[in-house]
DNA sequence: AGTTGGACCTGACTGC
DNA sequence: TGCAGTCAGGTCCAAC
């Protein structure tokens, strides 16, 4: 699943690689991934012709910035499957390329999405805040708003279980299940456990995992584990699977313990993967 | 308002 | 071998 390590990942690679280049023509394969913006031909409109300045991300998002008098957003977000490739246009197009933005210097961007639950959307403006999508996100992890302060006050009304709070991207924006599993397994805290019931020291500890478990995350390229079929925009996967320590590993001995990992069902209906003996 | 469950989607896997 | 059923989870929406 595409998480902020993933979608900053391509958002590195992208800037490496697409900065300067002029967007020439959008063309969509599956109407689905234009659904966010209302029409495919306003998508078009709003983007073709333009040069990208920029590579942001928000969250799991990956944003391109387009130029003009009145500035543009390609919001790029990925869903389950989505994956972004930057190939030469006679390479052969796989059938679940979803999207194709034909770049001036005879390369293509194609968004590929098995499962459609991605989506390409236009905005004006460079500023994510001021764009729906990103309207009810909570802080970036790795910004300065993002401090024991707020994790302090953000959990104080949470009834709900940590697992769930920590997905949701209006506590902070960027986790989903893998990264969930990791970071409370580093920060020995129970997926299951009330947002709310955490001491300092336990949100401390919290506050740790979620910085490190991503960083790492970052710079091991992302999770392409069993059927997260995750790559970059040149093909190749990620090695954060390598690291896990919970995900996926229901019924396997503990790396640290021994213990078997256990799988609880969460609200929501997504199981979440933990250690009883060092997670509290 | 915060929390929960269902819907969307399709390939991979399981069981008979 | 085949086919129905289940699972996976990011995000939105309706209902408590």
């Amino acid at each position: 699943m595409p998480e902020l390590p993933e979608a900053e990942t391509i958002r590195r690679q992208l800037e490496e690689e697409v900065v300067g280049a002029r967007l020439q023509r959008l063309t969509i394969h599956v109407g689905r991934v234009a659904r966010e913006q209302g029409s495919e031909a306003e998508l078009r409109a709003l983007t073709e012709g333009r040069s990208i300045e920029g590579v942001g991300r928000r969250g799991k998002a990956v944003l391109l910035f387009l130029d003009g008098r009145q500035p543009v957003t390609l919001i790029i977000r990925l869903g389950m499957t989505g994956l972004v490739r930057l190939v030469d246009r006679r390479e052969p197009q796989d059938k679940a390329t979803a999207a194709t933005l034909e770049l001036n210097d005879g390369r293509d961007l194609r968004f590929l999405d098995q499962r459609q639950f991605g989506s390409l959307t236009a905005r004006p403006g460079h500023d994510p805040d001021a764009m729906p999508e990103f309207s009810h996100y909570g802080p970036e992890p790795f910004s300065e708003e993002f401090d024991l302060e707020y994790l302090k006050s953000a959990l104080a009304r949470r009834t709900a279980k940590l697992g769930v709070v920590l997905m949701d991207q209006q506590f902070v924006a960027g986790i989903g299940k893998i990264y969930s599993d990791e970071i409370l397994f580093q920060a020995g805290l129970r997926p299951g456990r009330s947002a709310k019931s955490l001491t300092g020291p336990m949100r401390e500890r919290l506050w740790r995992a979620i910085r490190e478990v991503l960083a790492k995350g970052i710079e091991r390229h992302g999770s392409s584990a069993r059927d997260e079929t995750f790559r970059d925009i040149r093909g190749v996967p990620g090695r954060f699977q390598e690291c896990f320590y919970v995900y996926q590993r229901t019924g396997e001995p503990c790396r640290v313990c021994g213990t078997p990992i256990r799988r609880t069902p969460l609200p929501g209906g997504r199981g979440m993967h933990w250690c009883p003996t060092c997670q509290k």
